[in-house]
DNA sequence: ACCGAGTGATCAAGATCCTGGTCGTCGACG
DNA sequence: CGTCGACGACCAGGATCTTGATCACTCGGT
């Protein structure tokens, strides 16, 4: 089933997109502002996200910025604003769709299905393999040995921003700013706190790491 | 580069789609009819479509239809008319975005960029040849003869100011600037010990240096 | 041809920074 | 009240940066 997390302040709106999306057999959760919208998308990890740009804790680009962090989930936006800027702002931030209101129900139901499609087309397999663990993204789920293994919200995020940048070298900077937020720049200790977490929970030897390799100076790599 | 095919009869519109796209750092074909357009697809393999839906000789879902038989290339529709059933079957089709016009270009470019970011994900990385060294600037990887070769964060951000001004000389005031900061305009031996340290790492004989040379009393140059 | 100043290359240390590991505290939650 | 995760501090070992010294080369001037 696909999950589709509503973000919307007024009631009304958020109701009538329930209803709509679930009657077309998706399942259906809401958010009334930023702040727990980003809670509930790192709890559920849905397949789509129709997020309205009036919210009243956030500005809506702050609340795309904070999705993007961690996930590539696509992102359709609702707006009463047509103004191109705040569409260019929205979608240069990270958004998939822009939708102004008003709008028609089944051009926004074409445009889910357009989304959701993508997202399975694409294909890429959520599980990744870190030498004897095998750890599955989309359903939060690490399996070592056979034996399952818990991974606390914190160590997932820093784990998840690496496996989505296979290869690629990330920045600590970068890190911190996506996992903790903007206001942990120098806090580089919580890093190396929890990559040495991932590390005993992941890595067969973990004094000698594979796969969560340092770059002294630089930041942290994950190579598959 | 990336590819983008623009399929409009009207030949001002395609004259002025190709100008803005161009100018904004996109490689652009055009084709004029829905048969064309698909010889073009598969000539070309565009990395995203942007498809007129008023053509002379097929409906614009044919085009859509005859892209998604072989392709998930990302399709882009644009179209005069704003009706709900327009929109709904061109992206039930397997259209992933439909703009109708008139349409702000700002706002086109801003939805061409959040379709390619899609496709560029899984992207591939400019790399530099340096002898029979390869560097990724993106990745943070060195390649020399097939082994890895570790870079450390000073090394790094010389390389890249010369990396990314090929063939250019590159003032010692200006590589201290950008490296050291605005303190160090006279510390021209740290230069002198960094660039030896990536010419053991990257050049094939670090004594006569072929890529990485000096210029004396102005600066430094990489040569590709 | 000789010399000295200026610049660049190389080598060899200390000083400094970074990392990994550990420990203890605090707050949330059951 | 007990447990677990997040947070903060500390230390030792090692890599990196910085600094100084030495030598080679070029280029005017004599």
């Amino acid at each position: 089933m696909i999950k589709i997390l509503v973000v919307d302040d007024e009631p009304q709106i958020a109701r009538a997109l329930r209803i709509n999306l679930s009657a077309h057999g998706y399942e259906v959760a809401t958010a009334p502002d930023g702040a727990q919208a980003l809670r509930a998308a790192a709890a559920l990890v849905p397949d789509l996200v129709v997020l309205d740009l009036g919210l009243p804790d956030m500005d809506g680009t702050e609340v795309i910025a904070g999705l993007r962090g961690w996930t590539s989930v696509p992102i359709l936006v609702l707006s009463g604003r047509a103004a191109s800027a705040e569409k260019i702002a929205a979608l240069d931030a990270g958004a998939d769709d822009y939708v102004t209101k008003p709008f028609d129900i089944g051009e926004l139901l074409a445009r889910v299905r357009a989304a959701t499609r993508r997202g399975n087309a694409a294909g890429d397999s959520p599980v990744t393999e870190i030498g004897s663990a095998t750890v599955d993204l989309a359903t939060r789920e690490v399996l070592r040995d056979g034996a399952e293994v818990r991974l606390t919200k914190t160590e997932w995020q820093l784990l998840e921003v690496l496996l989505r940048n296979p290869g690629k070298l990330v920045g600590q900077r970068e890190l911190l700013h996506r996992v903790w937020g903007p206001n942990y720049d120098r806090e580089t200790n919580y890093l190396r706190q929890y990559m040495a977490q991932l590390r005993r929970k992941l890595e067969p030897d973990p004094a000698r790491p594979v796969h969560l390799l340092t770059e002294p100076g630089m930041g942290y790599r994950f190579r598959p």
